[in-house]
DNA sequence: CTGTTAGCGCTTTCAG
DNA sequence: CTGAAAGCGCTAACAG
């Protein structure tokens, strides 16, 4: 072919628009540039933070990502990460359910590049980016007592399974009231699903001697607690206390500003795709199966 | 192959974990089962609810969803555009920006199906869904009148392209404005970035003759002005009443609640998906660059 | 250095 | 009805 044919036929690629189709270039190379993420539940507002980061990173790389719902649905999660295997993605991150533990064993077997975020799964040894939520819940309950709390109550989502954010806050919550002197009480502390929060402080906060401060687990059950307290005309922070895990959007405009435990959500989600972008690059050059924690963030407002 | 050869493998592919490589399915039948979405600011409630129900439909009828973040930039845009299209998805839901009119242009002469959402390009054809912003204008003033208002002050945020919402919603506001009998003043009216809202608003609330009342156009000016409003201690609604498009997570606890236009921004996503996928399955089926208009919805709560 | 060719894994077509 | 073969558009390997 001559210089002058190939200049004209880039001269009718550029005036055609044409692509490279990557799905050929995909099939040939057996890679995508494509990574699924999978979130246990899109409503919390630390998943939307982490899939942020995790696209900031992917993009500059030009790496598309798929995200996933699974909505806190083990059925669901299989079959997104089944779909995803069958789309070739060059890697996986997710909030995994240990429903799904032979698969994600398989995956690893595979040599599927694979994270996890948020969640660990017993015996299954893969590269996890989450908060130190027993020290997350210390930080809250050593707030508190500095504050000159003892009556501490703990409320917090809570799903059948045990999912490794709830279990953690809630025995880091018990050490750090022992470390403090304090004996928690069980009719103190709930793990129940959205619907009955407000239902369960009520019972909480109308009992014989209830507590002077609350500390919310999470974002959403943060939400219940506003929306309860607000109801009730509670005034916050003279007749009760309130302090929460997540940093939600409104926590520095509301009446009064939220006291908050910050996950550093977007530092995971970067971290966790440079991990996964990593391995996808070089699966031998990294080390599996760690935990990397990530420490809190104490953000003193008014509300406690 | 006999039946039990059959069964065997059958047994052997349920065991193995196999997977139908779809991207080789893919470059055969020249349909890939995703689309595309790129979003104009992903920081926008509307756009995270728009992504959402595009999500539930399309996971509902096995179609993935990749999510594109143009930033408010045309050049991201369009790289996102193209390289969406090499990925061959079989259609393309955008926040158009004006800047990328010849692009979207070729896209139709190419037949992919491509739907608009929240704004309009001049002389693109292409179904398009978004709120019916003049209206949603007139809600707000009509409203604000109704309360006893006549000096409203109107800001949003600004880009320095015509945007379609922030034009449509400026301008409905000033005709809503004179069909009231009022005139409006410029200086009642400010598009400006989202970092100098604060500093308008203080020019704007401490001239000689100050609005009693202020019409935030989305859901970022309005963080930008409640964050002034607690800065200046000023009481809502007593000292200003306050109206806003979008509703934000937390519109029913904020204190005071807060009156709110509210975009059925699951009903638009939902329709934008489902007449994507209708142009995909056969795309003369479908009328095209029709132009579909939601109506707002004022929900009355305790900051006017 | 340029140009041809085989083959990625699937589906579709066609022959048996 | 079953089974073989061609080909989607690309890239990597190889031949000239």
């Amino acid at each position: 072919m001559g210089i002058d044919t190939r200049e004209k036929i880039e001269e009718v690629i550029e005036k055609l628009g044409y692509q490279t189709n990557l799905v050929a270039r995909s099939l040939k190379q057996k890679r995508t540039s494509t990574i699924g993420v999978i979130v246990a539940n899109i409503l919390h507002t630390f998943s939307t933070q982490v899939i942020r980061a995790i696209e900031d990173v992917c993009n500059e790389q030009n790496i598309n990502v798929i995200v996933c719902n699974a909505d806190d649905d083990p059925v669901k999660e299989k079959k997104y990460i089944n779909m995803l295997r069958a789309k070739q993605v060059d890697g996986l991150i997710t909030f995994p359910t240990d429903k799904n533990e032979k698969l994600y064993k398989q995956i690893l077997k595979e040599g599927l590049p694979l994270v996890f975020v948020d969640r660990l799964i017993k015996d299954v040894l893969v590269n996890s980016f989450l908060l130190d939520n027993e020290n997350a819940s210390y930080i809250a309950v050593n707030h508190l007592v500095e504050k000159g709390h003892q009556k501490i109550g703990m409320i917090t989502t809570s799903l059948l399974r045990s999912v490794t954010p709830r279990v953690e806050r809630i025995e880091g919550f018990k050490t750090a009231m022992k470390r403090h002197g304090i004996t928690p009480q069980d009719n103190y502390i709930k793990g129940v699903e959205v619907t009955h929060i407000q239902f369960e402080l009520s019972k909480m906060l109308s009992s014989e001697d209830p507590p002077t401060a609350l500390f919310a687990g999470n974002d959403l059950t943060l939400m219940e607690v506003l929306s309860y307290i607000k109801k009730k005309n509670i005034k916050i922070p003279d007749e009760l206390s309130l302090i929460n895990i997540d940093d939600v959007s409104f926590s520095h405009i509301y009446d009064p500003t939220l006291t908050t435990i910050a996950q550093p959500a977007s530092e995971i989600g970067q971290e966790a795709a440079n991990m996964l972008i990593k391995e996808i690059k070089d699966s031998s050059s990294v080390e599996k199966g760690n935990i990397y924690r990530f420490k809190a963030n104490l953000i003193k407002r008014s509300s406690t």
